[in-house]
DNA sequence: TTCTCGATGTAGGCATTGACTACATTGGAT
DNA sequence: ATCCAATGTAGTCAATGCCTACATCGAGAA
């Protein structure tokens, strides 16, 4: 056995994201991580200040895997506005169902209340990005009716909730078994709804398209 | 003083219900509520088997308050199923809003992961009737391209999203100051989206004009 | 090479909390 | 009036987060 662990600080944060998939954020324990890496208790200390910046070190993390997952999407997609729009919503979902600790970790209120700059700055970032990708489907003709924050906001709620409902045990035990990827998908068709834009777009009267900045 | 409280089950969800409104469910301790009640540490145990045990009866009693909420939103809507599943979408918000103390004590995992009969059939029940108005709105027009359940999650999801990033420090900060009800119903407009559906029932054949309601 | 010192880990302690047990008080039913 | 179930109290214990003082290691300075 050696004095010092190795590295400790990495070793915390995959045990911490371990725990977490499996017990959530309130069954994690800083003694308990220590013990299970045969370190002190007091060992944690000397890489986080306290429990909640493990957590937000855990949050942003995610916030990075999230980004990969995102640019991922972004590539994958075709140049069509509104397929990128749903590529980025699906993303998304599928992020919070294979990273669950990132996931929970990131919508754990104490982390939200304590966010530090760069956790801020995450995620104004990928506000910020959603916000031009949601322009670009509204040029499109996709949800022309609303302002770019409120159709936004619209995608962001219906994902984030779709999310939220897939984590949630007592919405998945009243549905039943099924098949998440058919549900995103399902619920992405409508939120994106690409008869509808095309059925507006080529409407009977055309000053709808005019798409310049 | 009594030796007796008189209805300290009462006034331990009461107090709970304010403590968790200021500051989250992880700022509630049973001790805390005791002291602040004037009684023993002990004395919650008497009216509550463990912390769970207050959160699930917090939780119910959250139901239940959503329940006088949705009846209302259904007796004040008209008669159009549209206007119906928006009166529905609209209360949950607001009472996700109002009551923001039911609301995360719902959301909680440790309740939601440790429901009773009691929760899962409040819950069973608030979907099935979610459900039926849905229904009711695809046989009106809307969505009905897609199955009843794909367009009631579509609806839950950015209903439960939009309650989510109303109560998210981070979203809120970075959106700035916004009226929230303006949000609601601009979002609420673009989940039920009228004129689409209105566009869809008259068909493709241009006699769009002279219909009217 | 040896020394020093910052980084890392250890040991102990303290306050808070949830939960358990044994005991005390009350008020209503008999 | 008596009994007893409901309700509240006091004490205890283990787990946890966090703090301080001390120990060990290893890399760079001397």
């Amino acid at each position: 056995m050696t004095y010092h662990h190795g590295n400790l600080r990495k070793a915390l944060l995959e045990r911490a994201a371990a725990v977490i998939a499996e017990q959530g954020v309130e069954g994690l324990s800083l003694r308990g991580l220590a013990q299970e890496l045969g370190v002190s208790h007091a060992a944690p200390s000397r890489h986080f200040r306290d429990k909640v910046d493990l957590l937000r070190t855990l949050a942003t993390e995610g916030h990075e895997t999230l980004g990969r997952y995102t640019f991922a999407a972004s590539n994958q997609a075709g140049p069509d506005p509104l397929e990128h729009l749903a590529a980025l919503g699906h993303a998304y979902v599928r992020f919070s169902m294979e990273h669950p600790a990132y996931y929970r970790t990131g919508r754990h209120p104490e982390v939200a209340a304590q966010a530090d700059e760069a956790l801020k700055a995450a995620n104004g970032r990928r506000m910020e990005a959603l916000l031009r990708a949601t322009h670009a489907a509204q040029e499109a003709g996709w949800r022309q009716d609303a302002s770019a924050l409120h159709a936004m906001v619209f995608g962001l709620a219906a994902v984030r909730g779709l999310a939220a409902l897939l984590h949630d045990p007592l919405f998945r035990s009243h549905i039943g078994d099924i098949d998440p990827d058919a549900l995103i998908d399902g619920v992405m068709r409508l939120v994106i709804d690409p008869e509808a834009v095309r059925a507006a777009t080529h409407a009977p009267e055309d000053d709808a398209d005019a798409a310049d900045a």
